[in-house]
DNA sequence: ATGACGGATCTAATCCGA
């Protein structure tokens, strides 16, 4: 079977619904990944994305902030929030998907952003980023013999070609060395295959996200990689292309992050 | 690029994002 995954950081899944409405009629994934949904359990619009088709759901929301879902055609169990950094904040949700050839276990990630200071002794933002980081070492792409997916919105661009100038962000939250080293000591330990550059070269710039304080984003064009699909091995291997919606970011009403699609032959 | 935008919040000015 073709089984096909989106991950969106949506900003607010309320004031967005018309977009995603949009998205899941057009682009009809088996799975999408929200972040960033920004309303408590009550408040997410379960209703309509029921009429819309999918009809399962794990949520894990919070009042104003943070806040990610799965929602999906295919029956999930096994849904599970972890609370990292024991902040008390809804940045995880996973769920294992029944696709009609067996369990995978789909990990909706929205790592903390980090504030301004790229130093964890004067900007506890930072520190908290990279605590983040290193719980999330244990996770394994293999556990319980059941392969993952892991998504979401990881908030660091780890390749030169993931922003729009390596030379100028070095020292700006999202792309400095000491994050991007964690990021990968993250996807080494847990055995992670970066899905999206298996399929689009890293020599190539590649950005899911694009500021909105750039009144002409698309023609200045300085975005950055900040969402990310990454697989078990043998997930990875079956996996059979990737499409960032860059155009999502000139919608309506966009979020500064656009939709990425993985599809998987499985 | 320390922000020109845009979101949520006890609707007005404040906090937050990256």
């Amino acid at each position: 079977m073709t089984f096909k995954l989106a991950t969106w950081n949506i900003n607010s899944v309320r004031l967005r619904l018309p977009i995603v409405e949009q998205f899941l009629a057009d682009h009809a994934p088996d799975v999408l990944c929200l972040q960033e949904i920004k309303c408590i359990n009550d408040a997410f619009p379960g209703k309509a994305l029921k009429k819309a088709g999918y009809e399962h759901h794990a949520v894990h929301g919070q009042k104003g902030y943070h806040g990610v879902a799965i929602i999906s055609r295919l029956p999930l169990r096994d849904i599970a929030s972890t609370d990292y950094c024991k902040m008390g904040d809804t940045r995880h949700v996973e769920a294992i998907v029944e696709t009609g050839t067996g369990p995978v276990r789909m990990h909706n990630f929205y790592v903390p952003a980090g504030g301004d200071v790229p130093d964890r002794e004067k900007n506890p933002k930072f520190d908290h980023k990279l605590r983040f980081l290193d719980e999330m070492r244990q996770l394994d792409a293999e556990a319980g013999a059941v392969p993952s997916i892991l998504v979401g919105d990881l908030n660091i661009a780890p390749l030169e070609t993931d922003v729009w100038s390596h030379k100028q962000l070095l020292k700006v939250v999202s792309h400095t060395p000491v994050e991007t080293e964690t990021l990968n000591d993250v996807q080494a330990a847990g055995g992670w295959e970066d899905v999206m550059r298996r399929h689009i070269d890293p020599a190539e710039t590649l950005f899911t996200w694009w500021s909105y304080r750039s009144p002409n984003w698309s023609e200045s064009n300085k975005g950055r990689r900040l969402d990310h699909v990454w697989a078990a091995p043998r997930l990875a291997e079956r996996s059979t292309g990737i499409e960032v919606l860059r155009d999502a970011r000139g919608w309506e009403k966009p979020s500064d992050h656009v939709p990425v699609i993985a599809t998987f032959d499985l």
